[in-house]
RNA sequence: GGCUCCUUCGUCUAGUGGUUUAGGACGUCUGGUUCUCAUCCAGAAAAUCGCGGGUUCGAAUCCCGCAGGAGUCACCA
């Protein structure tokens, strides 16, 4: 079994195509078989430089590590198609001596004015029907066209099942441009071949161009491979397939979100693909291991952004439960609030074990432990107001506070401890668990929430802590 | 417009003629876990299986129509 992806270097890999490279890629691991990454560049005018190193990027953030291709090599490279247009050459010229090739004399002008006929005379316009009786040999300069030979189509798709088609929507593709280079229509059929490819598994928007795709085949006397047909991610909103154009995001704006590689793995796989078990979860291995073509849904998918985020939620609780925070932490880089960068790592790990299990996306991190690196801004609203506290006066708000003081300066400064002396508060206080730490957890953070008190207040330490129960009581003094 | 494909809770899906009063997950809502937020736990609402015919003792499941949606009709992939 040998499966690739092919993208064409225009741009970065967004999320409506991606799983064209992750299904690819299950099957080959699954089958010991070999995975190809092919880069498709003949289209030269909307070649974008770096577009390369993006897919690569991609692919290896991913974890989906490709056999041959870029980088790696292989047996049947170049895996550049502008490097492999002396082979292109070859089978074209075989379909010339057939007969089955021919130089298409037509300027653009005039393919126009055809179309126009076409539209006007409302019939589907078909360049088969204006074929030159006498073409001139081919030449570069010249593009050249198959001739075709119409007929019903029939033919099985590993996702879609039995599809046909007429005669009606074959025609004389081109197959070389003039510049030189093949067009996709040609170019991948002949690197398939020529790769070993089994399994040519690809988006929807090609179907229509399969019965071409047959009739080249037969041409050119090719097996044809197993054809794989993946339904289209669709867009938030609406029902349209989602493309850049509407702003579908690249895959690693989600891994610069905060997103975990394994989440991202895991929630593509499966949009569109269950193994038939109610499992949500699965590891790389797990995906590698279950899938199977055949379970592949058949119509399109909506990309939920919502469930991405749960799922990376259950990620984030699972690694750094299975890994533990020291081994899971180097992957928090980069998501901290830019005060935690004077903060020794060793600090930043015992912030991220109070609160990691709080966060959707690592980038979470920004927003929910400033407090953790600098002193929070007082704002005695938040306690005036609060529906827990506002009956209380400030005066009263300082003596709490001032007790709490009283009693954690001869706490030892651990989390059992802390919370045996916060519980001894509530009873010599008498106040309620929401009153107190209400109190105390706003004193303390200036936060909309914040992790559990005791845990809060052994990581802040004794110093800082002790100091905004402070602040606190001088600004409800001067209130 | 031609051709092709698709159609189960808001979303992702299970379901391949009877075990289905259509199951699960996300989301939503309600409770619970000494404050908050999140987690976790318990529970609820949520699909007349696109519509209409047919086959059958029996259909989400098979057949035929229809409607709606999508894709495609490039010297792009």
């Amino acid at each position: 079994m040998k499966t690739r992806f092919a993208p064409s270097p225009t741009g970065y890999i967004h999320i409506g195509n991606v799983r064209s490279a992750i299904y690819p890629y299950l099957l080959a691991q699954q089958q010991h078989g070999r995975f190809i990454l092919r880069i498709e560049d003949t289209d030269r005018a909307r070649y974008v430089e770096g577009a390369t190193e993006l897919i690569m990027d991609t692919l290896k953030w991913l974890g989906l590590d490709w056999d041959e291709g870029p980088v790696v090599g292989g047996p049947n490279g170049p895996y550049f198609q502008t490097e492999r247009k002396a082979i292109y050459h070859k089978w074209a010229n075989k379909l010339i001596a057939e007969g089955r090739a021919y130089a298409d004399p037509t300027t653009p002008d005039t393919l126009d004015k055809y179309r126009k006929e076409c539209y006007n005379k409302k019939i589907p316009f078909l360049y088969r029907n204006f074929r030159p009786s006498n073409t001139s040999e081919w030449h570069e300069g010249l593009p050249l066209r198959f001739k075709s030979d119409p007929k019903p189509r029939q033919w099985h798709d590993a996702v879609m099942g039995d599809l046909s088609a007429g005669p009606e929507v074959q025609d004389d593709i081109i197959l070389i441009k003039k510049d030189g280079l093949p067009t996709y229509n040609f170019a991948h059929i002949v690197d398939d071949a020529e790769m070993g490819v089994t399994h040519v598994i690809r988006g929807a928007e090609y179907i229509s161009s399969v019965p071409n795709y047959l009739a080249l085949y037969e041409a050119l006397g090719l097996e044809v491979p197993v054809l794989v047909t993946l339904p289209h991610i669709l867009g938030p909103t609406g029902n349209k397939k989602l493309s850049k154009r509407d702003g579908a995001k690249s895959v690693t704006d989600y891994r610069d979100e905060g997103v975990l590689a394994e989440t991202m793995l895991n929630y593509l796989a499966c949009l569109g693909w269950n193994d038939g078990t109610e499992q949500e979860i699965y590891t790389r291995d797990e995906l590698i291991k279950h899938f199977s073509l055949d379970r592949i849904q058949v119509s399109g998918a909506r990309f939920d952004e919502t469930k991405l985020l749960w799922l990376n939620g259950q990620w984030l609780r699972r690694l750094v439960e299975e890994q533990g925070i020291a081994e899971f932490y180097p992957r928090t880089e980069g998501f901290w609030p830019t005060s935690a960068s004077s903060y020794e790592p060793e600090y930043r790990q015992q912030v991220f074990a109070i609160i990691y299990d709080r966060l959707k996306t690592l980038q979470d991190l920004r927003t929910m432990t400033d407090y953790f690196f600098e002193d929070p801004t007082i704002d005695l609203k938040l306690i005036t107001t609060n529906k827990f506290l506002k009956k209380f006066s400030e005066n009263q708000l300082v003596d709490f506070l001032q007790q709490s003081v009283v009693k954690l300066q001869d706490t030892e400064w651990n989390e059992d401890s802390l919370q045996d002396a916060l519980n001894q508060l509530l009873e010599s206080t008498a106040l309620k668990p929401a009153e107190l730490f209400s109190l105390i957890r706003i004193a303390l953070s200036y936060a909309p929430f914040s992790p559990a008190l005791n845990l809060t207040l052994a990581v802040l330490g004794k110093d800082t802590s002790l100091a905004r129960f402070n602040s606190t009581i001088t600004a409800l003094a001067n209130a």
